[in-house]
DNA sequence: GACAAGATGTTAATATGTTATTAATTTAAA
DNA sequence: TTTAAATTAATAACATATTAACATCTTGTC
């Protein structure tokens, strides 16, 4: 085993690009990569926020999410509007097919969830958690 | 806290990120990527490996090595020579200075790899890396 | 030996993510 | 009030990752 493999990042990358991959196959046949579907999950709950409010919660860069808001709104899943309280900011709105799309893969993702967690004994669920928690926090 | 927030794609994700990015940052000065590194140090013992062979053991694809390799080599850090006994094949080999590179920066890798596990509870160290083992296998 | 099937690496096209820069606007300060 | 500083989103440039298509070469089978 070469010393590289050993580091978290490492593994941590390759566990995510694995996961990852298996959402695309799945959201394949709705036209939506994973990325995307975090903007829609994000705008369920906060319809008409602005780009740099969803890059914080989606923990993400600014220019990241404007891709993903093209690429969205290029099929007609939100919109772009004005904000007419600040001329330089942009409110982002589910359309109709953007919200009953966000619904529909909901819980796609949530059963997904659900699997990767029973491929680790359910005794150490809590635990890694905790420790997710603990990286986010302390890193 | 949003649904989403909760997947552990997610979480895994932006940490993932966040570890990369300070990597990165760390690497600066030597004009490497963390990916980039990946390859050098699978190279330190593997040297003269194949495309595929690398892209297996660092978890990528074989255009995505492809892509490393060439700029490693735009540095002058590694060298495509033919494979003389199969001519379909390339090897990859380090010259001096990317060998010496490699060395600089394994040590560097290997202390902050060190840092992250300290963002953890000791005691759950082992439980966490079992459960990445388990998610390895399992996924 | 000839041909079909498989292997190897590259290229192209697309999506993602980061950093730096820019344009427009708002806020704060002098 | 005029100017300086900060903020918002977009753009450009680069590195990364995946899939599909391709060219080249090897191998196995007849």
């Amino acid at each position: 085993m070469e010393k590289y493999q050993q580091f978290w990042c490492f593994r941590l990358g390759a566990i995510t690009r694995k996961i990852s991959r298996e959402y695309n196959t799945r959201f394949l046949e709705f036209g939506i990569t994973l990325g995307q579907s975090f903007v829609l999950f994000d705008l369920l709950e906060h319809d008409g926020a602005g780009i740099k409010d969803i890059a914080g919660r989606v923990q993400l860069d600014s220019p990241a999410v404007t891709g993903l808001v093209d690429r969205l709104s290029r099929q007609g899943l939100v919109e772009r509007i004005d904000d007419p309280s600040d001329r330089r900011s942009v409110k982002i709105l589910l359309t109709e097919k953007g919200k009953e799309l966000a619904g529909r893969l909901l819980p796609i993702a949530q059963e997904y969830n659900s699997c990767i967690k029973d491929a680790i004994d359910s005794l150490d669920v809590p635990i890694f958690e905790r420790s997710l928690t603990q990286l986010e926090q302390n890193l």
